[in-house]
DNA sequence: TTTATCCGCTAAATCCTTTTAGCAAATAAG
DNA sequence: CTTATTTGCTAAAAGGATTTAGCGGATAAA
């Protein structure tokens, strides 16, 4: 294990000072008037040795660690890694690294990441934030972190913020059911008072409302494992025969709820049956009756949040006002007619 | 933004040496005999005005980050999402913090990652490794970092290793396939030669020589996106047309390969091919045909890789032997016949 | 009485950079 | 011929902790 190279070690190869291999490799030769001679030299000489600075050194000086901490609600989610897939790649081609967690939605856990970010000194954060944890992200703010949320807004804390179109995207798949001749749509979801989750079903009740329909919404409670959420749906199932079709808040409660509607047909889920899905699902295609689904534009999520977070760690950059940005979602039909797909 | 406290302002409030404060928060009041009296009134003040230490310089001195990297294929692969968060979870317990990111199977982002993990001062490093990185992972290695391998083994690297029984698994489900009467029953897999890949099909292929049957085996290159990788499965079943099962050899595969074969049928699949899928997946049980699985213990093996990670972190233990960790795996079968779980 | 040991604590070195302030020699300006 | 300015580089401080080596006085052992 040969030791590791400092850059005294450089310094002293060439008789110079180690300030002055810093500017070098800090960038800064011509601005402290280096030669361009012994520029050269040092560079390398570097490049020879394999010479690399001591990330832990730099940051203690300069206090900036090129580490973004990016906290998910669940990073097993599909949604959530694929985002955060597309994050990490561009932080690792701008020299940034990604420290993620998921938060699970729980507020206490999320302060705790905060801190815990906080003592790692990262410059930067990007949160899906639950409630309840306001007072902490303002501080963050308030020392001038760079903060960008995403997925969904809190009241209370005003900066950047990446959203989708909640309302549209579930109001057009409502709508879509009800093109179809489907009466009696109900509107499965969460118990939990996350912004996108009450925009989609302001979406669902404002779709019902224009036809004068009655809703039907079942709020399972967030907490609920797999097999609590497969009997509350069965029940609600049971109770409100009259169904014929459903609208899934999350696709993850679709296919819970797909389960569970398949516990009435032992030969499969019922053909008749109207099922959409916010938020699209690889096998979707694959199942009978297939599923239309509120597709979310992961890939522009991603490219949105982390060049706002770029911008904002550029020091050129003046600390600009806290913008919103609302992506459209895409609702993508799949019946048995030839599948087309409209921009919502 | 009120600004940070040190460890000198807590020393002078108390009039103590900075020295005494460090001995007592770092645990070593007894064994340096710091007075009982001292060691609480340092407490209590510390606790008071919320001060800690900061992790740079903290690092900086000691040679410690508290940091595991684990480098996974694909963090959007729903396998090693969970793995990761399990990993996580239980690395936070114990004060350790996780850095991922997705080597996508690449020898060369595989070795700049590791190589940004060193300059990161991660203190162990998990990996599932790409083909390819055996010098680089042996020189950790060298270098005295621990290193623990996940879902593959590499010959070449001898180190500690937690992988699954994958050539049981596949002999198992292929094993159903026949029990239930299936002759020419397909294998659809990858052209990487990654080991748990191979011992699939050795699985497989040892289940069928000893009924005497043919294999028919299908390697889709491993860079093909979902499209290409879709038309390549759609025209193996038209070149293969005897086939009656599939065993696919991995989820993300088998979900691709339906898909395929949803085309010849536009009512759906068809009722009679008899399909299994190396590795469960949530919606499997949802189609039709059923698809028998070969579950993999995803928590057990966050489990064993993180207890041995913590294991080889701790300074008071030994360097132990490298040793591998095989785990079983399960077989779900899921027929028409009420459904049964049987242990591999 | 001398020597050794213990007690309770601390000064200073160390980890490895970045950055501020400035020096000595050479050139330009007055 | 002074006095500024520029050029090319550097010494030393700073960043914030941990850790080694040790100090002066009190007690115990010889």
């Amino acid at each position: 294990m040969k030791k590791k190279l400092l850059i005294s070690d450089i310094a002293k190869q060439l008789n110079v000072s180690i300030t002055t291999v810093s500017f070098i490799l800090n960038g800064k030769a011509k601005e402290k008037r280096i030669s361009d001679d012994l520029t050269e030299r040092v560079q390398k000489l570097v490049e020879e040795v394999g010479y690399r600075p001591n990330q832990l050194a730099q940051s203690l000086r300069t206090g900036k660690t090129r580490t973004i901490g990016l906290m998910v609600e669940d990073i097993s989610n599909p949604f959530f890694a694929n985002i955060a897939r597309l994050i990490e790649e561009r932080a690792y081609q701008e020299g940034y690294k990604i420290v993620y967690c998921s938060t699970e939605d729980d507020s206490d856990r999320t302060k705790e990441l905060i801190s815990m970010f906080r003592d790692m000194h990262v410059d930067g954060y990007i949160i899906t934030p639950p409630q309840g944890v306001e007072e902490d992200v303002e501080k963050l703010i308030k020392d001038g972190f760079p903060v960008v949320l995403v997925d969904r807004q809190v009241a209370g804390i005003h900066t950047h913020c990446v959203i989708v179109d909640n309302l549209s995207g579930a109001y057009n798949a409502t709508a879509h059911l009800m093109e179809q001749g489907y009466q009696n749509i109900a509107f499965v979801t969460t118990d939990s008072r996350q912004s996108q989750m009450l925009q989609r079903l302001e979406g669902y009740r404002k779709a019902l409302a224009e036809k004068q329909l009655e809703p039907a919404v079942l709020e399972v409670p967030y907490r609920y494992d797999a097999k609590q959420m497969l009997r509350k749906i069965v029940s609600f199932f049971e109770e409100t025969e009259s169904i014929d079709a459903v609208l899934f808040a999350t696709n993850y409660m679709a296919v819970r709820g797909l389960e569970a509607i398949s516990q009435f047909n032992p030969q499969g889920l019922p053909a008749n049956l109207g099922v959409a899905s916010y938020d699209d699902h690889d096998v979707f295609k694959l199942l009978k009756p297939t599923i239309t689904a509120v597709a979310q534009p992961t890939e522009a999520i991603a490219n949105h949040v982390i060049n706002l977070m770029l911008h904002l760690l550029n020091p050129k950059n003046k600390t600009s006002e806290a913008d919103t940005i609302v992506l459209p979602t895409q609702l993508i039909i799949r019946n048995s007619t030839p599948r087309k797909e409209v921009v919502a």
